[in-house]
DNA sequence: CGACTTTGAGTCAAGGTGACTCTTAGCTAG
DNA sequence: CTAGCTAAGAGTCACCTTGACTCAAAGTCG
C-alpha cells in the first residue's frame, strides 16, 4: 500500500510536475511520481503529507492536499501486488526540490513534455497524471484552489495566468476580472498595488476565506483549442 | 484492504440504501455497508462488482459503478489496520437483496432514517455514506447517470424525481423538461406513451448516448431548503 | 513624444434560468 | 355528461450571466 503524490506548480508560465529519476529496479533510471509505503498507524493523509515534507520541504499547511483516487491493477508493479492511493497537491512556485534520502533526484517537469509522450512514466503514473490533471483542471471550475498556486499577495492578472496554464487555453482578461471580482470572498483587496516592469499598476489581493466558486467558472469548450 | 459498497435506489419516492446487518463482533447487530475484502490479483473495480453480485444479484452492467475514495483511519475498525475503497453504485428499483452468505441481512433502508440519527451504522460508515451522496448528488449535476435510477422506458417525470429524492427538494416540473429534453443525446425518445392511472399519458425515452449534461444543471440554493 | 503593454471599466447581444400561466389529456365522482 | 382532479407539456417574460468587444488609464521603453 502506497502513496504517489502529483504535485503540480507553475514555473516560466508553464504546468510543471515534480518527477524523480528512480534509482533502483524496476524502471531504475526512468521517471517516476514521488511516493512511498504508508507506515503503520499513519493515515493516508499523514503519508501524503510526510512525503511531501520529504520531497520539497514544505508543510501541507501552504499547499491544496486532495485524494484522486487509487490504483489497483494487480499487474501494474512488478514487483508484486502494490495498491496505491495518488494525491493532489498545488502549490506556488515552490522552492527546489530536495533530492530524497534513497539517492533519487527531484526534478520539476513540464507537464506537456510527459504528456506529448517525450517522456516515460515508471508503473501507471502517466494515467495517474492524467486523471489528476483532469481533477485539478474541475477543481479550478468549482472552487478556490487556483489562489493557491499564487504566492500571496498577488494580481488578477496573476490568477489568470494560473487559470490559463492549467486549462491550457487563453482567457479574456476582462471577464476574467469581471467574474472573480465578484465572486463572494474570493479575492480580498489589500488596497496596495503592484509595478510591473512593463503595464499599468495593477491592485493586489489576498486568498478570501470561500472555498467554492459560486457560480462555477466552467470551460465552455468554445475557446478550448486556443492553446496557450 | 476492504472495499465498501454504497448501494443507492430509489423506492415508493425516497433514497434507499441497502444495508446489511452484522453477524459478527465487532459491531454484531448493527447495520453497516455491504463489503469485504480485496481478493489477491483482484482489481478493486472487481472486488466491488463480486460484493454487488453477492448481495444484490445484480451484475454492473445495469448500473453505475464508481469509486469514492479511500477511507485510513487506523483505528476506523478495532480489529486492526484496514483501510477500505468506497464505492459509489446507482441502479433502478433493484430486485429484493439476497442474504449474504454468512447469514448477513441485508435490507433496503431510507436515507433519511440513518442521517438523521434514528439508526446507527459500524465504522465510519456513516461518513463514508455522507460522502457517497454527497458525491452522487454532484454527479447528478454534471453527468447524465440520473437516468440509471430509472428501469427504462421511462417518463421525463420519473426522471425529475429522481433528482428531487436524491437532492431533497422539488424542481420545477416545466424547467426541468425543458432542460432535459435539449441536453444533447441525454433523453432519446421511444415514440411511445405511458398511460398512467391519474393524470396526462407521458412520452417515453430511453437513455441517450451523452455520458455528460452539457451545460450541467446546477443546485442554485435559491430552493434548496425545500425539502420533499 | 509616441509605441507598447497590461490593467480595469464599460457596452451590447445572445443564451440560460426561475417563476409563472395556460392548454392538453387522461381519470373519477356526482 | 360534466365538473374537478392530476400531471404533461408548451409558452411567456424578466433577470442574470456570459462572450466578444471597445476604450480609457497608467506605467515602461525607445
Amino acid at each position: 500500500m502506497t502513496v504517489d503524490l502529483v504535485i503540480f506548480t507553475v514555473r516560466d508560465g508553464e504546468l510543471n510536475i515534480l518527477l524523480i529519476e528512480r534509482g533502483n529496479e524496476p524502471f531504475r533510471g526512468a521517471s517516476a511520481l514521488p511516493g512511498g509505503y504508508v507506515r503503520p498507524g499513519e493515515t493516508l493523509d499523514q503519508t501524503a503529507l510526510r512525503e511531501l515534507r520529504e520531497e520539497t520541504s514544505l508543510d501541507g499547511r501552504e499547499l491544496h492536499l486532495e485524494q484522486v483516487r487509487a490504483y489497483s491493477d494487480p499487474d501494474r508493479d512488478p514487483r508484486g501486488r502494490v495498491i496505491t492511493v495518488a494525491y493532489l497537491a498545488l502549490g506556488p512556485d515552490l522552492p527546489r526540490p530536495v533530492a530524497g534520502t534513497d539517492a533519487r533526484q527531484a526534478a520539476w517537469t513540464p507537464v506537456a513534455e510527459v504528456l506529448e509522450g517525450r517522456m516515460i512514466l515508471a508503473f501507471d503514473h502517466r494515467t495517474i497524471l492524467r486523471d489528476a490533471l483532469e481533477r485539478a483542471r474541475t477543481q479550478l471550475e468549482h472552487t478556490t484552489v487556483a489562489a493557491r498556486f499564487c504566492p500571496e499577495p498577488f494580481t488578477v492578472g496573476e490568477l489568470r495566468r494560473i487559470y490559463e496554464v492549467v486549462w491550457g487555453f487563453k482567457l479574456d482578461p476582462s471577464n476574467f476580472r469581471r467574474k472573480m471580482t465578484r465572486a463572494e470572498a474570493f479575492l480580498e483587496p489589500t488596497g496596495e498595488q503592484r509595478f510591473p516592469e512593463v503595464g499599468r499598476p495593477a491592485a493586489l489581493y489576498r486568498r478570501g476565506s470561500a472555498r467554492f466558486l459560486i457560480p462555477p467558472l466552467l470551460r465552455t469548450g468554445a475557446s478550448r483549442d486556443e492553446v496557450v
